[in-house]
DNA sequence: TATGAATGAGGCTTCATTCAT
DNA sequence: AATGAATGAAGCCTCATTCAT
C-alpha cells in the first residue's frame, strides 16, 4: 500500500500502448497453447511478455477477457475466410474443399504445437459457430441433402478437427483437404434424411 | 495398542485401504467431470471424500497420478469394449456400428455434464490409443480400403468425438450411430488410396 | 499451484492448535491498536506472529472475523464485569463509580498504546451495547432521572473513553474514576426531564 | 502553440491551477467521508476527480498531505468558531453553549453518513486541539473552577463526541446542546479540585 | 496408516508513484 | 503544468505437500 519504489525504476518503458495490448495477446495465444486455457494463468502470460504485472490489467481485467479478445482476433482472421469459402461455393465439393482448405491452411500458418488438450483454444472454437448457419444456406441451395444439419457440422467440425491435429504435425494441407472432402462427398448420398 | 486394534479389525482394515484408494477414484472422476481436469485440485478431491488431505498422499503422488490410474481403469471399462466391438465385426458396416454405438452408450452413461471444455477428461480419450492398431488390422482383414489409417482413424475419432457431444445432449444413441456409420460406409469407397 | 517444496521446511511447529489462535489474537489485538482496524491488513496480523501466511486462514476467514472473535473475546472479559458493576449498585454513586472504575482497570491493564485512532478497536466498543439498557434498569429503579437514556448513555460513554485516553497515558485510575463520578453526580439533577 | 493556446487562455490557466487543489481536497473529502480515512486511497480521490493521476503529484505527496491540507481547511472553518464562541463568553453558561452549539452545527451540516468509524475524519478532530488552552483561559477568569484542566476538557470533548453521533443521526442541534450544558453546568460544582 | 494443522510458494489484483509525452 | 500508461511492491488468498501425532 505504501510502497517506498525503488529509486532504479528505469527501462522497460519503449513500446507503445497499442503495442502492448498486441504483445499481451501474442504471449496469452503462446501461453494458452503451450498449458492449454484453463493451467494457464495471468502470470504465465505476464512472464512471457518483458511487462510488468500491473500492466495486463491496463488492458485486461482477466484471463478470461484475453481468451475473448483472442476470440475476436480470430473471428477478424479465420471466420471470415470460412464464410467466404462456404458461401462463393457453386457446388457440393466446393464447399467442402473450399472450407476444409480454409482451415487446415489457418493451422497450418498457426505456430502453435500440435497438443491434444487445445481443444478450447480459441483457434478451434472460432468459427464453427457459423457453420451449421452456412450448411443450412448451403441444404436450401441443394448443395447438400436434407440431412440433419447439427449432425452434419458436427460431423464436419470433428474431421476437421482431427485432421488438423495431423496437418500441425506436418501433414500436407493439399492431400489432408482431398481426404476430408471426399469421405464427406462420398458418404452425404448414403446418409439418412431427416424425417419430418 | 487397546482394545478397539484387536484380531478382528485386522480384515476390516485390508478392506478399508482397498476402499480408499477407489474412494479417492470415485471422488476424482466426480470431481474432473465437474471442473474439468485442469482446474480441478487435489484438495477439490480430497473434499469430495471422507478421508483427510494426507491420506491422499498415500495412494496417490499428485493429481497427475490419480488421472493415469483413471486412465487405467477406463482402460478395464470401455477400451476392451470397444476393442471386441471392432475385432468382432465382420463386416465394415459392423466395425463401424458397433464402434460408435459402444463409444456412444458409453458417453451417454456417464453422467457428465455436457461440456465442451472437459473433453480433457479420461473417459474421452481413453480407447482411441488402439483404434489405428484396428484400423490396420481390419484393412489386413479387407474391411476398409486401403487408405491412410491413420487419417482415418482421425476422422473416425473426430466424428465419434463430436457426435458425442450431441448424445450428452441427448441425442439418441442409435440415431447417432446410423448416422455416423451411414457417413463412413458411404465415404470410405470414394477415399484417395495409399500412394505406396 | 504446483510448488516443489524446499527440502528445509523445518521448525516452525512447536505451537499446539488451541495456542495458535490464541497468538493469532494476541497478534491482531497488537496489530490493531498499533495500526487501527482499517489500516491494518491481515499480512500485518500474520508478521506479528511466528506462523506462516496460510496457518492464518485455517483460523479466520479474514480481518473481519478475527476482528469479531477479539470482540467476543472483550465480551468475556469485560461486558460482565461492567454489567455486574451496574446491575448490582445500589445507589446512583455506585453505578457510576463502579462502572468506571471497572471500565479504567480494564483499559489500565491493556497494553495497547494510548492512540487517538482506536475508536473503532474492539476494547472501546465491546460492552456499550449494553450501558443504555442498563441506564434505562436504573431508572426504573430510580437511580436516575427521567432523563434522555439515549444521550445519558452517549455522555457517560464519551467521557469514559476520553478520560481512558489518559489513563492509558498514565493518569490514576481511582482518581481519574472520582472524577468521573463527580462530573455526573452533579450534573443528573441538572439535566433536563425527557418530555413525554 | 496552435490558436487555442491563445493569450485569451492565459487567465484561465491560472484559475484552474487554484481550481485544481481545490478540486481535490473536495474530492478528498467527499471519499474521506464515505471511506474512512484509512480506507480511502489515492485512485478513489483521483477517481472523484476529473483530473489524471499524475496530476494529484503536482498538489500533494500523499493521502497524508491532502488530509493535513483538509485539517487546515478546517481550521479556517471550524476551529475559528469554537475559538470564537469560546473566548466571547461572558459566563460559564455561554461558554459551554456556544462551543456544544458550533460544534453540533458544524456535524450537523456536514453530510458525512453517521457512522461510528468515521471518527477520524478531520470534521470531527479539528478543533479540539485549542480546547484546553480555552479551558485554562477560562479558568483564569474564573469561569470554571480550579479542577484538572486535561480532565475537564477530555470530558467535553468526550461528551460532544458522542452527542455528535446523535445529532448526526438526527438528534435536535438545540436540545442536545441543552442537555450537553446542562450536565456540566450542574457537574462543574461538584469536581473535586485539582491539588497543588 | 490415517489424520489434519502448518507451511510457504505462487496465483490474482490493486495500489502509490514515476515519467515520457 | 497535465496526462495517463507503466511499474512492481505488496495485499489477499488458495494450493500442494509435509509431518507430528
Amino acid at each position: 500500500m505504501d510502497a517506498k519504489h525503488s529509486v532504479l525504476t528505469a527501462g522497460r518503458r519503449e513500446l507503445t500502448k497499442a503495442q502492448n495490448r498486441e504483445t499481451i495477446l501474442l504471449a496469452a495465444r503462446r501461453v494458452f497453447s503451450e498449458l492449454g486455457f484453463a493451467a494457464a494463468t495471468v502470470r504465465d502470460i505476464i512472464r512471457a511478455t518483458p511487462l510488468a504485472s500491473g500492466t495486463f490489467y491496463n488492458y485486461f481485467k482477466s484471463k478470461e477477457e484475453v481468451y475473448l479478445a483472442l476470440r475476436d482476433q480470430e473471428a477478424l482472421a479465420l471466420r471470415p475466410k470460412l464464410r467466404q469459402a462456404r458461401r462463393s461455393a457453386a457446388t457440393t465439393q466446393e464447399f467442402l474443399a473450399n472450407s476444409f482448405r480454409a482451415f487446415f491452411w489457418f493451422v497450418a500458418e498457426s505456430q502453435d504445437p500440435p497438443d491434444r488438450f487445445r481443444m478450447d483454444s480459441p483457434e478451434v472454437l472460432a468459427g464453427f459457430a457459423e457453420l451449421r448457419d452456412d450448411v443450412e444456406t448451403a441444404q436450401a441451395k441443394g448443395l447438400f441433402p436434407a440431412v440433419d444439419a447439427g449432425r452434419l457440422s458436427a460431423a464436419l467440425t470433428g474431421v476437421a478437427f482431427e485432421l488438423a491435429e495431423q496437418v500441425k504435425a506436418g501433414a500436407e494441407v493439399e492431400e489432408t483437404t482431398v481426404f476430408a472432402t471426399a469421405l464427406f462427398l462420398g458418404g452425404l448420398p448414403a446418409l439418412p434424411k431427416k424425417r419430418f
